[in-house]
DNA sequence: AGGTACTGTGGGAGCGCTCCCACAAGTGAT
DNA sequence: ATCACTTGTGGGAGCGCTCCCACAGTACCT
């Protein structure tokens, strides 16, 4: 159907040619008054916006999207299979955040998930197509080729967290080492001294710098700051619960851990359990994330909340900027756009 | 950045006509091969598609979507606040159906949430400007204007759920007459003869078809019919007891009762355990859904599982038929395109 | 040999918009 | 009166593609 010729020029949509008609100027005058050009005067101005509504004109986005190359659209990546997606509250957050801060603009937001490998290469095609002005990168693993591929590209990308001190790309993120020092100032506040870490997976940055805030906040409240209190995990249940059980080995006389997730100090409070210690009387037990798992434990877990709605409308705030600055901030070496938000200590009875 | 005049045309993406170049052939050519026409000849296409690749040629998106008047691009439309989105596996299990039909397809699937009255605004100015070639519409009221306008645009479009046996849109659902019969049916066998049905919004068509089949299963079976035995229920818990605790009364040698949902059916759980009847022994109850809840109940409950999975590909498959036809099936009178896909009983302890 | 078909191909015209140049008209300083 | 701006406006050119017409070449009939 249609295609060329002199095709529906009666019955489909008017045009901007057909409103300018109507309104008596010229297709530029149009153009600017849509576009909200304040070169335009106000008799003018009103002239067309009459002549806009009579005829319920409404822009073609394509031609637009041709003619000025851009798309006004982005994208909200999730290098996630669906379901993870909707099983956890993590991702609806960050989406309320990113509408949030999206509604009072023009630019629609897709939603795009890139789980396997055949979705990743469809993703792949897409950005190539240039189909969106801005990419929201959220959950990146550190070996992730996706940034990479958005940097070469030049598309502008907010990422969240970044994968290393390093990170070329734009990006939001919680503070981390804030929020391990939040955790052990709470627990030396609450008289503990030989408090333990377990770390999450180290290849994540956010986990690093947990472990930056665990040791800069015991050194600086002149705590016990033995390396043996330092164990290892994944920030999986197993992984807590081994490290635990190595941590008593190796330090049973400790009285707290600070655990680089909630999972993890669930893993943690199994060991302790079967150690016979009760929390948080003999050992006091803090984790993070804030999860529905933190308030559901027995007892309720203090936990480091972060923000996580307000780092969505961060990302897509940064996103908004670079987009109108045209130039990725991987491409103007270290000036690059970051933000880190603050996290808030929940405590809870496990502290 | 770009616009016009001699812009980027060393730098930038390469253009059909530049692959038309390389490959020493026309534009058409190009084209054709791009979209899989057979009208070109093997040396031609395989020329073109070494030219392709060389240069790592990618489609304007926009160009086409212009000259073609096709966007490529499908709303999932959910008239619902985000959070409900994501607190009902219905909708997650209708995406996961809707995604795999369109995997194959080079369309795009755009989610887009139309809650609030500022949403519903944004929605149908989208609509309006056509930035989607057909439109999937999940969970609509049945005083909601949306199916009109959509009628109205002449986009085509598949509705979950018809609002009345003379729905103009396309549909898919799910076999409520059969659902509540085979309920009933279920119930016959287990030797129970005097079976109440607690209904549910009385404006939901699928509601009335649901009374239908309960009727027409009563009747076959030779069961007693008396009205009395109905009681209006909303969907809600709320009304489930009410009604439950209304069909006692009036009926008190009731022994089992089939509800319009799993939510009503835990409701007159609730009036059954307060008039203290026990569960299956002295009333047996039957559900629709086969949600969470049917599943997690004191006695676990028998319920009607509804295929929302099978029904999000039956939806995309007739959304994709109506563009290929390019006519709405409204503009097609009778013609109508309807899918109505077969229930399972799930049987448990509660019957 | 002439006709009739079909296959494969090139390229003009056009999709509806934005960008920018050109230019008219007004304003104020010289 | 002249110049130098500024403000507002019209419209040409171009974005990169699809559609379709025209036409060359080949195949198969009369």
């Amino acid at each position: 159907m249609a295609g060329h010729g002199t095709r529906g020029r009666s019955g489909g949509r008017p045009t901007l040619e057909e409103v300018a008609a109507r309104a008596g100027v010229g297709r530029g005058t149009v153009s600017r008054v849509i576009n909200g050009s304040p070169r335009v005067s106000d008799a003018t101005r009103a002239a067309v916006e009459v002549a806009v509504a009579e005829l319920g004109y409404v822009p073609n986005t394509a031609a637009r999207a041709l003619a000025a190359n851009r798309t006004d659209a982005i994208a909200l990546v999730v290098p996630e299979p669906e379901t993870r997606f909707f099983a956890e509250p993590y991702f609806s957050d960050m989406l309320r955040g990113v509408g949030a801060e999206l509604s009072d603009t023009e630019m629609q937001l897709l939603l795009i998930f890139a789980g396997s490998d055949r979705e990743r290469q469809r993703l792949a095609q897409y950005l190539a197509a240039h189909r969106v002005d801005g990419v929201l990168l959220v959950s990146v693993h550190a070996d992730d080729p996706l940034p990479d591929l958005l940097a070469q590209l030049e598309i502008p990308a907010v990422i969240s967290g970044p994968r290393s001190a390093a990170e070329r790309l734009a990006s939001v993120d919680s503070d981390n080492y804030g929020g391990a020092r939040s955790a052990v100032e709470h627990l030396a506040s609450r008289g503990r001294g030989r408090i333990a870490h377990i770390t999450g997976r180290m290849d994540v940055y956010g986990a690093q710098r947990r472990v930056d805030g665990y040791r800069d906040a015991l050194r600086d409240a002149g705590l016990d700051t033995d390396e043996r209190l330092i164990e290892r995990g994944d920030f999986s249940e197993e992984g807590g619960r081994l490290a635990m059980a190595e941590l008593l080995r190796r330090r049973p006389d400790l009285d707290a851990v600070f655990a680089a997730s909630d999972v993890t100090a669930a893993g943690a409070r199994h060991a302790l359990r079967a150690a016979g210690r009760r929390i948080p009387d003999d050992v006091a037990l803090v984790g993070y994330d804030d999860s529905a798992i933190a308030r559901h434990m027995d007892p309720p877990l203090t936990s480091v909340r972060q923000p996580i709605q307000e780092m969505g409308r961060a990302m897509m705030n940064l996103l908004l900027t670079e987009i109108a600055d045209r130039r990725p901030a991987a491409s103007r070496g270290l000036d690059r756009h970051q933000a880190v938000l603050a996290t808030e200590l929940v405590a809870r009875a496990s502290s």
